[in-house]
DNA sequence: CTCAGTGCAAAGTCTTTGCACGATT
DNA sequence: AATCGTGCAAAGACTTTGCACTGAG
């Protein structure tokens, strides 16, 4: 992740948390820090587990908290890929992007299709929707694994 | 449901119980009955209800079970729209389709767009996947909600 | 000094499972 | 008769929450 994209995240949630009254604690730069730092599709317990490694004293309490508030302030998105665990991954500095994920052994792609998006936008609109958000996941097996 | 498609997915369960050496029950029947002779996406919760309504000594276990089976035999798809309960929607005697959801109403609408499908299968050819299924969603207003 | 944040453990949800009993093939 | 299925309650996995203490503003 370059410098510009870390100065992003660390100025939207600044203001995000001065705009809510939250507080800055060692714990939540911590876990913020860590999260912005890892790519990926981080479950809370693997997040945890990195977090950890610098802090023994967090507990996951403190994780599950910091990350809803990640997401609510929009920085961080929760995904759901169907194995039972809510998992983040960074919202800030990057494109909307969709996944492609290996049912064998768990591999995650990512890709973008601007004409997938535009063909979402109109089918949405032939039945008076106004779209915010989607996710489009698509499960098969990976050339490894084929 | 047509008389048709009712004796489409009863066979096919019929033909899947054998072939798996299962049983059939009351239980079972009941549940799979109900199932498909009701609308939309039912979470587990939900069918207990409607089950219980004609057999109050079924448990949610069985429901359970039974659920995870209709999956397992591909005549049910289970689906997760971040509520944090599994859904399961009847796959026999109709097209594969994706979801519109209202953010406010919570408002299903299904659509079917080939196009979309096979521009799919070409990024996932492209990435070296083979799709074996996927799932849509569109987030956003519906046209009451706007 | 005040109010939000944290750690801990308890409680909540949703789902699965072990076991003894019951039903189907 | 041999198995598989069921109900029940206990256990599991993941997540949230109440409470007393800590720390930021």
């Amino acid at each position: 992740m370059s410098h510009a994209q870390q100065q992003d995240h660390a100025q939207l949630l600044a203001r995000f948390m001065s705009e809510h009254g939250l507080k800055s604690t060692r714990q939540r730069t911590l876990i913020v820090e860590t999260f912005f730092g890892s790519e990926g599709h981080l479950s809370v317990e693997e997040l945890w587990d990195k977090v950890r490694g610098a802090d023994a004293r967090v507990s996951v309490a403190t994780v599950y908290r910091t990350m809803k508030l990640l997401s609510d302030s929009g920085l961080a998105h929760a995904r759901n890929f169907g194995d039972g665990q809510t998992r983040y991954e960074a919202a800030v500095g990057r494109h909307h992007h969709d996944h492609l994920i290996c049912t064998n052994c768990g591999t995650i792609v990512e890709f973008e299709n601007d004409k997938i998006e535009t063909m979402q936008d109109a089918v949405a609109r032939r039945h008076g929707f106004k779209v915010v958000s989607h996710k489009m996941e698509l499960y098969g097996l990976c050339k490894n694994c084929q």
